[in-house]
DNA sequence: CATGAATGAGCATTCATTCAT
DNA sequence: TATGAATGAATGCTCATTCAT
């Protein structure tokens, strides 16, 4: 059992380094084998099928920036404070390649069709886990009193999905650097628009 | 002649469903012609390979929606009626399958490094066109004068991508035509931050 | 009809330096075309078939150089100043591409087993104009005495294709040209071996 | 790995079979799974591409062979012993088609010039193998005193390739075994010029 | 627990060739 | 005389997956 969970962990994260280095057109059996160094054969035997290998990587890397994000919100009092977690986070999720693979599971979910659900119900705790946050740090403010809650944590997480598909495209990070960092620094702005 | 452009028309077409239908790893030469009832070699015969095929596909949508965007932004004098038509452009960008091409072809140069830059130069004339919009619309107003016009004009193409990620997700599109539906509502509101 | 010629000409030219320089498995109609700069069509619109137009090839390289063959060798009235001649002539064929463009076709024609008749009547006045050279020079000498003249006409031209194809092999051309140096100086010994 | 070693054996020797018979450029990985009956895929599977199969092929029939002409080559003492040895193996080689599959890689070379390389390491042996038995047989002679033995050695594979190249020409191997039988006669003449 | 062998379908691309104009 | 359009079959190679061991 724990000489399987380290295969299993291999395997799994080659295919998150294979889904963020080569993309999901690219993430074939073989090429994950290959980068892990592994037999190809075993993919199917920890997991069945390639979509089953490619949500378990999806899942693996999900599930601890969901709780990374979870554990320094709930610390943040206040809007800006939030932002700049949420921003040092979001810093990290670009370098670590979390949401290329994110994104790119999104994206390879036209292709197939089955992933389409899976995605869905994952991108939920993401929703909430904003709402809540909404919830607590702008209880009542200008921006909640036009905007439904639900509505602005979906364009929070549209933006962050946006910012993903675009940060593969340029050889360097400048530009998606500097719109961070300008969010950061706005933390004055935006706290006025949802702060108490 | 005219043959040629009928059939070269058509395979733009068909590549355009493809991925619109099929997403970026499934746009095979065959799932096009298939699509197309057409031969597959003709798509190497009148394209050369398959990314040349698809940047043309990209090329011919990318082109007249561009000049859609273009002369309508033209005509809108206020931030509040440029936000109406580009809210109500977008929302035809999303019937029509344009954003999910764009975003395919996006997503999938991970697995093509070559397409990158070409996705790059296809991305500069919305760049462009949002900044020269919010140049003429909002020369001098709050949110420009803390944030840099070229910023905010890639915040807004961030967004829009992102939108467009999320749609095909979801089987019914409520939450994106909502987030639409309301931006277009917050017209006076962004009009505060971005009017003169 | 000049026209005609032109082009005609212009196309044999071109399956020549294709054959020379990618060999028998890469001369497809589209290769040759690609190198002349006309269109793949004519090919079968002047030659019928990639087999009519490699043979046409071969022909036209074919009796250029026999019949300098048979102008230098007829001149030559001994044995050393007739290996002399052959030798330049045979170093002419060497870096005209000439014995490559032979050896390719002698090559090719197990791939294509019509070609093997052609290409054999096309050696049979070498081996005559080798035999009747023979004839004239070595009248009697001590190796026409125990070799049939057919045969040894076999010999030197088994011994010309051998060259060939070793000669692409490699890189520079050392071994060959000194093989062909050493035969010219060799040309006392052969002397006494075919002089009268 | 016995059934490993049975089928990549059963798909060398099917290459080779190919190769022989229908020649280099039509040695296609379906055409030799086609002879050999088993997947195309196989190939690729066992030998990564179809010059790592070729290759591979010719290795295998090259080995064999030159381990042949050393033993009997090694145990010839005087020159028209070691010509009767060496052209009675020469017969073998046409019989089996060994030289067919040499020759047809050597041409095909042209074509695929990253096997050049390969085929002049593979010929290497074969011009050593040659000297050593020259300075051997023939340690003081009227030919080497006045030709190189490297030379004489690239002599011989010469004549050795271009029977190679002819044989295959003719319907009836008639000339060719003429060539060889005569050689074998010879015996006398040419110890004559290599012998002590 | 893990592997090597095997398969049939699919991939992008090129082939020789035909044909209407 | 020449061309561009078109085709069906073939090319080398990779795919996800199965299975016996």
């Amino acid at each position: 059992m724990q000489a399987s969970a380290g295969t299993k962990q291999q395997i799994l994260e080659a295919a998150f380094e294979t889904l963020r280095e080569e993309g999901f057109s690219a993430a074939s059996s073989r090429a994950v084998a290959r980068r892990g160094g592994f037999n190809q054969a075993l993919v199917f035997y920890y997991f069945g099928s390639m979509d089953g290998l490619l949500l378990a990587a999806l899942d693996w890397t999900n599930e601890r920036r969901l709780a990374a994000y979870r554990e320094v919100l709930a610390d943040a009092p206040t809007v800006e404070q939030a932002l700049a977690a949420a921003t040092r986070l979001f810093g990290e999720d670009l370098e670590s390649g979390h949401i290329t693979v994110v994104s790119q599971m999104i994206a390879g979910s036209v292709s197939r069709p089955e992933l389409a659900p899976q995605m869905l119900k994952r991108m939920e705790p993401w929703l909430e886990l904003c709402e809540r946050t909404l919830e607590r740090i702008a209880g009542e403010s200008p921006l909640t009193a036009v905007v439904d809650r639900k509505e602005l944590a979906y364009a929070i997480v549209t933006f962050y999905l946006g910012a993903n598909l675009l940060t593969h495209l340029e050889a360097d990070r400048a530009r998606v650097d500097a719109l961070i960092a300008r969010l950061r620094e706005l933390g004055p702005l935006v706290g006025g628009l949802l702060g108490a």
